[in-house]
DNA sequence: GTTGAGTCCTGAAAGC
DNA sequence: TGCTTTCAGGACTCAA
């Protein structure tokens, strides 16, 4: 059996965007080091470009869409992450070590502390995009999230009825709706009794409509929990681990019994990932 | 418009 | 025991 891994989704992102805010808001990046190219492989004029349109900036604001965390810096431009499978970003003493996985480190103007950017399996990464109307450019296609004041329940209805796809995959497409990975994907259809295979263009308004508050409760939960873990690849900025995977009902846990009416979890295969849920709480047929 | 396969990468687990 | 192979997982690209 492999390791299931705690990947960052938006409770996480969240909760990093919050302790960074704390920490750098209205700092001034002194320095960048750039320690793995592929950390800002999307950032085309390179490494050195990234480093130097950085020094000097200051920081004014702490932003996020879905799994996506940007800093608006005073240049106009943001510094935009997506954390990937296995990143973190870690406020960190110069005095500790480095470590394998160290991609970036960013000093300040106040030289307490620094900001690394870690990232075992370099899925994350970081890149320069100027701000638009939008926010960053480079993220214009990726959907509000439901805590996004832009998010409208009846048009993400719309969207989702005109499709001709399934429920779980559509719930997956960040550019319809932000920020739901595959741990809350689950846990979402199963609060909400329905099955992940759901046809798109038969789900009712109310349907959609429970999923969105089941999303958003979730989401609130594992907030307050501080973030899903399921080993040392997610921590927190100050470096501790999240706990939500106490409160998980169907993720990985298959062959346990569901929560409401002790069926066994199922597994199944999903494009190359895996869908837990309850067979009986959650019929194939919706 | 939608799906599926491939790509990136690491390390744990499985297979031999 | 120790080596090799397999695999997960998000976002993107490309082909069908």
């Amino acid at each position: 059996m492999s390791t299931v891994d705690g990947m960052p989704e938006l409770p996480e992102v969240e909760s990093i965007r919050r302790g960074l805010h704390t920490w750098i808001s209205g700092r001034t990046v002194t320095g960048v080091e750039v320690r793995h190219p592929r950390a800002v492989r999307r950032h085309l004029a390179g490494a050195d470009d990234f480093a130097a349109r950085l020094t000097g900036t200051t920081v004014t604001g702490t932003h996020r869409r879905g799994k996506y965390l940007w800093l608006q810096l005073d240049s106009g431009d943001t510094l935009l992450c997506h954390l990937g499978m296995s990143g973190q970003l870690l406020i960190s003493s110069p005095q500790d070590l480095d470590g394998p996985h160290l991609r970036i480190r960013f000093t300040w103007d106040r030289g307490d502390h620094e900001l690394r950017f870690v990232d075992q399996r370099t899925f994350g990464e970081m890149l320069i995009s100027p701000n638009g109307d939008d926010g960053p450019e480079h993220i214009t296609h990726i959907a509000p999230d439901v805590f996004d004041p832009r998010f409208d329940v009846k048009k993400f209805t719309l969207a989702l009825r005109m499709r001709r796809s399934q429920l779980k995959r559509a719930l997956l497409d960040q550019a319809l709706i932000s920020g739901v990975g595959n741990i809350y994907a689950d846990e979402a259809l199963w609060r909400a009794h329905i099955h992940g295979e759901h046809p798109t263009d038969t789900v009712s308004p109310p349907q959609v409509e429970e999923l969105v508050e089941h999303l958003r409760a979730v989401f609130t939960e594992a907030l307050a929990a501080g973030g899903t873990s399921f080993d040392a690849l997610y921590v927190r900025t100050n470096g501790e681990s999240g706990y939500f995977d106490r409160s998980l009902a169907v993720y990985g846990k298959q062959g346990q019994p569901c929560p409401r009416c002790t069926t066994p979890i199922k597994r199944v295969k999903f494009t190359n990932r895996s869908s837990f849920f309850c067979p009986r709480c959650q019929p194939p047929t919706g």
